[in-house]
RNA sequence: GGCGGCAUAGCCAAGUGGCAAGGCAGCGGUCUGCAAAACCGUUAUUCACCGGUUCAAAUCCGGUUGCCGCCUCCA
């Protein structure tokens, strides 16, 4: 079976076929840095960090843009509030990006533009329009006559009678027509501003990811993603602009994920119902987050919530809790291999359980189905788990290695898992009113009294340490402790 | 008002024409000093509701209800 992928513009599944044959080109619209990142840019990354990281597996060249929007309204606003410049507030917050999303285990992208960088790219292409009756002039800004491309609302479904009747268009006098939408903005003062044929000016929203895309990846390239909030007007735009200046749909495959909710309603900035990734970090390992927003589909919305976390996380420790199996059966048996060789997207050697591979690509090519292949995945950790007993050799080394092997692919299973349970514990402990000093002392005191056979005393401790949520467990290795559920 | 999406067990969530994946929680058992973990077994005659097409529908079509998104910046 081949990869098929849901493509916005026709509103279903298509097969997956490049324009050049073993290459792909991608463009996925980043963020606007004004602010910190929250749980919906998470989830957005971590969709399109799967969907390179698939299509590399597959054998493709990919070229990955996403970009930066560094100079806009919202930044400006910022700047002028902090009284530094735009482009302090914007450096800042591209810092900010990456210190969220590293932990995250996003893969940087093959090239990561920055609008500011390409004011010369957006003129020409203005010009373009311009010179062929798609924008005009109006007082030092320039706008883009949406009524001239006859094609217009081929992405959201939406026509340019109805667009009107909705009657939530700014009134703009230096527009033609109220759906009109500005390529260059004259700057006031205090605003960032660059030279060009129409005097000192800034760039509009869309034009940026219409020229950068067109600089990195040609005139048409094979996929374009981002948010469903992007599909109107963004995308509809970014279609307008660049098919008006060079003829050619700039883009195959439009892919756009779902939304972060709270409470069902969507998470935003307006609404005020967002949580930081910076705090959500605090309180749960950034891989729970990342495996649980790929517990659904990416095109489904999700609820954020402290409970379904929770879930997430407790599968994900069965998970750790066989890979740390495995490693101390494997200090003891020096003829088994580690399985942490390293970065997750290498694939180890000797992951060849055919048949789970194959159920994987099949929920992968499946437009991305990761939430089928968690479940599959889960499928054969319950298969692993019940061969623990045995002898570990060949067989089971093969099917864990495979294991391990898909959760690269998604950007899972990448910490040492001793690690692993020392952050989660560590991130745990901060809230239960014990110290881990205090757990080890009681847990060595129960010990010595279960080596006495004191059961009473021995279980009196474990009570204690149950009451403040933390839950031991009893191993032919000594007792491990971790938090409850 | 226009356009679009969703509704699957107590909760989360796959499945889009051929006997309803998986996770969490629960229950019974094995193991254990007792637990925990792990394992084995079990938990939806049914997929919001009504009608239709079909040998066959959670899946297709029509209608109803409820929730959500876009139409303003937004991942």
């Amino acid at each position: 079976m081949n990869l098929s992928i849901y493509n916005t513009f026709t509103k279903r599944k298509e097969e997956f076929k490049p324009i050049q044959e073993g290459e792909v080109k991608m463009y996925v619209c980043g963020v606007t840095v004004y602010d910190l990142c929250h749980i919906g840019h998470a989830r957005a990354a971590i969709v399109f960090d799967v969907i390179y990281r698939y299509l590399r597996y597959l054998g493709y060249k990919v070229t990955y843009v996403r970009n930066f929007t560094d100079v806009d309204d919202k930044i400006i606003k910022r700047a002028h509030e902090e009284g530094v410049s735009p482009e302090e507030i914007a450096e800042r917050y591209i810092r900010e990006f990456y210190k969220d999303m590293n932990p995250l285990n996003i893969e940087p992208p093959t090239c990561e533009p920055k609008a500011t960088m390409h004011i010369a790219e957006m003129i020409d292409m203005i010009k373009k329009l311009i010179e062929k009756g798609y924008a005009y002039q109006s007082d030092g800004d320039v706008f883009f006559s949406v009524r001239s491309f006859s094609e217009y609302g081929g992405l959201s479904g939406k026509n340019t009678d109805e667009l009107i009747a909705g009657a939530r268009i700014e009134i703009n006098e230096k527009k033609n027509d109220p759906l009109d939408f500005a390529l260059w903005k004259a700057s006031k003062s205090g605003e960032p501003w660059w030279e060009s044929p129409w005097g000192k000016g800034r760039p509009g929203w869309h034009i940026e990811c219409s020229a950068m895309g067109q600089k990195y990846l040609g005139q048409s390239f094979d996929i374009h993603g981002g948010g469903k909030d992007l599909i109107f007007p963004h995308h509809e735009n970014e279609i307008a602009q660049s098919c008006a200046a060079t003829g050619n749909p700039p883009v195959r495959y439009w892919v756009h994920n779902g939304f972060v909710n709270i409470n069902k309603e969507k998470m935003s900035k307006s609404l005020g119902n967002f949580f930081t990734i910076r705090d959500m970090v605090k309180r749960f390992n950034p891989e729970v987050i990342r495996f649980f927003l790929l517990s659904s589909h990416y095109r489904s919305p999700i609820d954020f919530s402290d409970q379904n976390l929770n879930e997430a996380r407790i599968n994900l420790d069965r998970f750790y809790d066989l890979f740390l199996f495995y490693d101390m059966v494997a200090k003891e048996n020096p003829t088994l291999p580690p399985l942490t060789k390293g970065k997750d997207e290498e694939i180890l050697e000797g992951g060849s359980d055919d048949e789970l591979m194959q159920r994987f690509e099949e929920a992968m090519n499946d437009d991305f189905n990761t939430a089928q292949v968690i479940g599959h995945l889960n499928s054969e950790l319950h298969h692993l788990n019940s061969k623990r007993g045995g002898e570990v050799r060949d067989e089971f080394l093969r099917e864990i290695t495979t294991l391990k092997n898909i959760g690269g692919v998604l950007g899972l299973f990448g910490q040492d898992p001793v690690e692993y349970f020392e952050k989660e514990k560590s991130i745990g402990i901060a809230s239960l009113g014990i110290s881990e000093e205090e757990v080890l002392r009681l847990i060595d005191e129960r010990e010595k009294a279960r080596r006495e056979k004191r059961w009473s005393d021995a279980d009196r401790i474990r009570n204690e340490l149950s009451l403040k949520g933390i839950i031991l467990e009893d191993t032919p290795r000594g007792t491990k402790w971790k938090i409850k559920g």
